[in-house]
DNA sequence: GTTGACCCTCCAATGATGGGAGGGTGCAGG
DNA sequence: CCTGCACCCTCCCATCATTGGAGGGTCAAC
């Protein structure tokens, strides 16, 4: 199996398997004598089970670390567990200042007639209301994408 | 108003002002002898226009758009809202996508007892599990930060 | 034996942010 | 006056996951 058709079989681009191979994620390919990868079935479950982790958002540092505990026959399975609801947590976290962020511009939207006259509540509130969400902690487990902490 | 003092009266880190800068989201602040930057008042207010926009997950593309229709005294409240819409939009995009996740994992971690056995449905549901998530459409507008899509 | 689809490596960009090096400025105390 | 410290400057690099492209090799089919 060469690496176009790995790429197929995963639903991860070709660009990645490549970077997953790189930061350690993975162990390398093997390759041909032409210096192309080649991919075994082992291989392909192991990353179809990295493609799998990715979509649920756990980042690459946790997805090495739930391949670890998948290629150990004696893990516990209530550090899998523990894993698992960290980053439920930290899901739910995220969606917490989704939360406030949605319920903070209908409400400004709300109050806005949206015609062609300027004046305008959103803009109105963007200059004067304090915090619109409550500074979320700066720690470095948690690591959101969007700008949203000062 | 040095630098410092900006970044205390607005919450952005001094970094980011001197980004916002460079990436021309704000103009340029005026230079005192010594070369520092001098922020005005009205500086600081659109600065703090920047930061509120911020925390509210706009991106800095978006936020520059608000802040033209900010300085633009006869701009139609209509376009604010129109924008502002879109991004509620983007963000209830972005919680649909934790909540599936959210939901999976805590399906997933429901079944596992977590205990120091080695069995667990979480590492067999990602062995073996379709689609955790619904491939969320590849459009180029929403951009997300944690790998979600394949 | 050429074409076209594939593969290789290396480099760069994204977006928002932080970190640091190497060096200048400004003010207060000795 | 000089020293020290807090602040400022620019420039470069790192992050994280991901894509894009350049420049070049490989393979299979026609």
């Amino acid at each position: 199996m060469n690496i176009g058709e790995a790429s197929k079989a995963t639903g991860i681009s070709v660009k990645m398997l490549r970077y997953y191979e790189e930061i350690g994620l993975v162990r390398p390919a093997l390759r041909a004598y032409s210096g192309y990868r080649v991919y075994s079935d082992k291989n392909i479950a192991m990353l179809r089970f990295v493609r799998r982790a990715r979509d649920l958002g756990f980042q690459v540092k946790q997805i090495a670390s739930l391949l670890d505990l998948w290629q150990d026959g004696s893990r516990a399975s209530a550090d899998v567990k523990a894993l698992a609801l960290d980053h439920v947590r930290e899901l739910e976290q995220r969606r917490r200042e989704l939360d406030e962020m949605i319920g903070t511009l209908q409400h400004l939207a709300h109050h806005c007639h949206g015609d062609s006259r300027p004046d305008c509540p959103i803009l109105t509130g963007l200059s004067t209301e304090e915090e619109a969400t409550p500074k979320p902690a700066r720690k470095k487990a948690s690591r959101r994408s969007f700008a949203v902490a000062g």
